[in-house]
DNA sequence: CTGGATCCCAAGGGATACTG
DNA sequence: CAGTATCCCTTGGGATCCAG
């Protein structure tokens, strides 16, 4: 559980943040959702986060019991991250999530072309 | 915009963080569902957090085009805060935040009664 | 009533190097 | 491959006081 909500005293809101509430928690839940996936390809699905956050993010999340964390006993190590199926009740909200940064790209996108002093950044 | 998540090159789940990623910006926005609020309203629903940190954040809401302030002159001061047009597209998404929510409470209170070693907490 | 200003500590989080 | 460990800077965020 993440420490810093309370869902005791909180709104239903605050409670879902007490697990969604971190910097990443939501974007790797999101990978999660169309199968398992071991730890290196979290990090290349993700690569404006560094590996250190990666792994802490995936710990708490594995507290909460939102994740699931397989060893394959194997050289090379072979671990993954799969759902559990607490965790898999969160499918909706993510993919509003998804569905809703899909909407705001564009709308970021076209407020780019229409003023020039934001294009201008990258020209 | 909040300077911590990249819209450009992060997934879509990213970019909605981009907006919907600060400590408490959920829960304010949740509140501001149901129409327009003062801010000391806003205080009370969200008695979690300091005076200090909801300022912040309705402000960085507000320059993310999210959310709108409103000055009346008057004396005393009066101020309100409602959702943007834009900030209203955000209502599915909060209501599929707070229906998790519930759901986790219900949870938690529920593994609280059956493990003894977390009910034993507040005795 | 609605904040702003200041102080200050804790936590977040990046970079890098190392390891079974 | 899948992490840990360490260093260190930045940000978050609480407490408190001040003000129009």
């Amino acid at each position: 559980m993440s420490r810093k909500y309370d869902w005791r005293t909180g709104c239903d809101v605050e409670a879902t943040l007490c697990v969604l509430g971190g910097r990443w928690k939501p974007v790797l839940l999101f990978h999660l959702l169309d199968g398992p996936k071991r730890f290196g390809e979290l990090c290349r699905l993700t690569p404006n986060a560094t590996q250190r956050m990666i792994t802490l993010q995936l710990r708490e999340l594995e507290e909460d019991g939102v994740i699931i964390r397989t060893v394959y006993p194997e050289v090379p190590p072979h671990v993954d991250y799969r759902l559990s199926e607490f965790g898999q009740t969160l499918e909706p909200l993510l993919l509003s999530m998804r569905s809703w940064g899909e909407d705001f790209k564009r709308r970021q996108s076209g407020l780019q072309s229409e003023i020039p002093e934001l294009s201008r950044e990258t020209g």
